[in-house]
DNA sequence: ACGATTTGACCATA
DNA sequence: TATGGTCAAATCGT
């Protein structure tokens, strides 16, 4: 009973390359074809309010085009190129350390916790109000940047057990992924600042939405459960000092389209695409479980 | 001195 | 067995 990994799922779901590479270059035709659009929109004057307007959405859709063509040709390509270089963060000093050969000392035992209460977040930083602690880095598979891991720094004073990981997106990387598992049960408020949240269950998306509030930051709910209530998001977007993370703070463009956000899934354990309905949502056809 | 971070080892899971 | 998540000793920073 062999389970598969998504790279050995991967040619299973991308059976017809010759289609794919075909709608690439359809994509890659209607690319070229709203630069066009751009570049006389350009002569239009700048104050020209429906101009302006036009260029915004000429922008989005040169994105769109831009991220499903990336999109396919990550499915595309089977050549998942390995968990590359050691493109990884190397503090200053070097680390030599001799691990005396007997070392179990209750080292890694631990339970595994469910993941009934997590949800993903896409942002442009990786900071909110809460203080954390990390615990640990790892290289993730055909991830170039690694994965870092945080606890409430008050696990052990308040019993908090709020947990996140975060990890920059390769495509988009002023944009971080970052994964929250438990809700702060120390003292503090919890305001997220979000350009895509994911509630989660951990398990495969199957419906994402386009996003519903004001501010332009999008939202996709699984279908699988709902346990956490969209208000959430929805609060406020307060921004504090990471106390844990001012050290290696970034300087970070504070506008993000929202197909950054649908870059990101693909960065996650989901495989397939998204395709927009007539009423402007987006649906994410989970190719693990096509075919 | 003490808390935070780094990083290799260990364990669970698919 | 490969990969990801966690632990904890060593190291760093204040």
């Amino acid at each position: 009973m062999e389970s598969l990994t998504w790279q050995e799922k991967l040619p299973q779901a991308t059976i017809d390359f010759s289609r794919h590479r075909r709608v690439i270059g359809q994509l890659a035709d209607g690319r070229e074809l709203a630069v066009q659009l751009q570049t006389l929109l350009c002569n239009e004057p700048k104050n020209h309010g429906s101009a302006s307007m036009a260029r915004d959405v000429v922008e989005k859709i040169l994105k769109t085009f831009s991220d499903s063509i990336y999109m396919l040709s990550a499915a595309d390509s089977s050549d998942v190129s390995g968990s590359d270089d050691g493109g990884s963060v190397e503090s200053g000093a070097s680390k030599k350390r001799s691990y005396s050969s007997g070392l179990k000392n209750g080292r890694g035992c631990y339970k595994r916790r469910n993941r009934t209460q997590t949800w993903i977040e896409v942002s442009t930083t990786f900071e909110d109000n809460h203080a954390w602690r990390k615990y640990g880095q790892k290289e993730i598979l055909n991830a170039k940047f690694p994965r870092c891991y945080y606890r409430c720094t008050h696990k052990h004073d308040q019993g908090c057990k709020a947990m996140k990981q975060v990890q920059q997106l390769e495509h988009h990387q002023q944009m971080y992924q970052i994964t929250y598992i438990g809700e702060h049960t120390c003292l503090g408020t919890s305001h997220l600042s979000p350009q895509l949240i994911v509630e989660a269950n951990h398990a495969e998306l199957s419906d994402i939405s386009k996003p519903q509030n004001s501010d332009g930051h999008f939202l996709a709910t699984s279908t699988l459960e709902q346990g956490y209530s969209n208000s959430k998001v929805e609060e406020g977007w307060s921004h504090i000092s990471d106390k844990t993370l001012a050290t290696s703070k970034l300087e970070m463009e504070p506008v993000v389209d929202y197909d950054c956000g649908f870059d990101s899934l693909l960065d996650m354990d989901f495989l397939g695409s998204f395709m927009e309905l007539d009423n402007g949502d987006f649906v994410f056809k989970d190719m693990n479980n096509a075919l």
